[in-house]
DNA sequence: CTGTTATTGGTTGTTTTTGATCAAAAGTGA
DNA sequence: TCACTTTTGATCAAAAACAACCAATAACAG
């Protein structure tokens, strides 16, 4: 086997697994252990891995992101709870619309194991699915100052160009009588092509967003299963569940 | 056999399989190891393959195409010079296309006090194109690993609904005969049909990336504007020249 | 046909790569 | 902390691959 087909084996099994022991690359490519240490030797200087005792591990690190996700850890844990429960509903091979927005990113640690496929408007996820190898698809649009969410009519139609086994919202406000809504019609119109290409429908929202009305309608209660943690008063639970599926986890 | 015969035999080898042992080649090609070892020293100084212990491989290829945060440190100062200097064709009110990659990346700064429209298929592109106050437009498209690029069938028809009166791409390889050539033939579509859209045509390269061949063929080089800080040979440079537009920015 | 040149395969000695060995260093557990 | 195990880097001899050279053959020009 030539040097160069050596070295890039385990830089794909780099790419895999993250870390890699000495042992395992010398299985795979029936070389000693001399040589895979040469090898690493030679790939650390050259800044493609970085060696640690007993194998090597690539230099990039994959924990990113912590910077939107520590801003409010009360909030956060509420989100990443409200979204473990959603991803217990994905089923392997479930091709997934993904709304932006920040409930939803917390959806994307929980999608690794299944093997999903996943359409998002939201640009901060793209980076966050590829990071955990996830299948991704992006929607064109117009990118929004601010949440960098794709809207527009470009996004509208994009959108339809695909059938969703499952999508995952996150809303502004939910409201017994004035439904969904969302501050940008733009986005409203974005949410409603999602759900209406989708077969099942899942809105993910923490409990301040219940009475709220914001400007744009996006649906009615009644078309989608809205995800929560308790922190509703047994009143407010009671008038949204006769009109839909209320799914209340505990924090 | 031919020597012409053999060479080529040779080169498609390689094209299937990246590296090829020279006993490889002896045996498809009937040759002495001697024979073969002239033709690769051969190939080599064509600049069409590159010579390993025991074999030879492709240019490149593969063992590049680093992550984005390595690209981004290493030229970075040798790229916002050519980003400066492409920026200087950019007129008030233009329309642009930005090619995914860190060459294209430091263009946006630049970008800020021109009035203009961008789409992209970069996906980090975009983040920092809202922050600057850009209005942005992304094209649909599948996510790439890695690079975080948007390509496929969808982001080639998305780029089809818009005209541009420049595009600013980014490239791997630029070579005399074989013209502009990146390693992925998907990435390679989405950069052609940006280009066909385009009214001028300009290519953002640092000198590494002259006599360099990657697998997809993306455009011959009389099509488009080379920009590139000095660096090349005096050889090289009246090559290139000859054939196109060659910008050559000081350091 | 003859002398010249180009191409080929084999041989030489040299360089590079490899696997084994072992002492030193690093990690592990009590 | 101190033993104990694992991993590591250095060294060395064997094997593989190399460049340089040589002779034989094929292609060519006059």
């Amino acid at each position: 086997m030539l040097t160069i087909e050596r070295q890039e084996i385990i830089l794909s099994l780099l790419r895999e697994k993250d870390v890699v022991t000495v042992k395992e690359m010398c299985e795979v490519t029936n070389a000693s252990e001399s040589t895979i240490r040469r090898d690493l030797t030679e790939l650390e200087n050259l800044q493609y891995i970085k060696r640690v005792h007993g194998g090597a591990s690539l230099l990039k690190k994959k924990r990113e992101e912590p910077t939107l996700l520590e801003k409010s850890t009360i909030n956060q844990q509420e989100k990443s709870v409200i979204a473990r429960k959603a991803a217990s509903f994905i089923e392997e091979g479930d091709s997934i619309y993904l709304d932006a927005g920040s409930s939803t990113m917390e959806l994307i640690p929980f999608l690794k194991e299944k093997s999903v496929m996943v359409v998002t408007n939201g640009i901060p996820h793209v980076q966050l699915l590829i990071e955990y190898g996830i299948e991704t698809y992006v929607i064109s649009g117009k990118a929004k100052k601010g949440t960098a969410a794709l809207v527009g009519t470009k996004a509208v139609d994009a959108i339809k160009e695909y059938r969703f086994d499952k999508c995952f919202l996150g809303i502004n406000g939910i409201h017994p009588e004035q439904g969904l809504t969302t501050p940008d019609p733009e986005e409203a119109s974005v949410k409603q092509t999602a759900l209406s290409q989708s077969q099942s429908k899942y809105v993910l929202a923490d409990p301040t967003k219940f009475g709220e009305v914001s400007f744009a309608n996006v649906a009615d209660l009644a078309s989608v299963h809205i995800i929560t943690t308790n922190g509703l008063s047994d009143e407010q639970q009671e008038t949204i569940s006769k009109q839909t599926t209320l799914e209340v986890v505990p924090l």
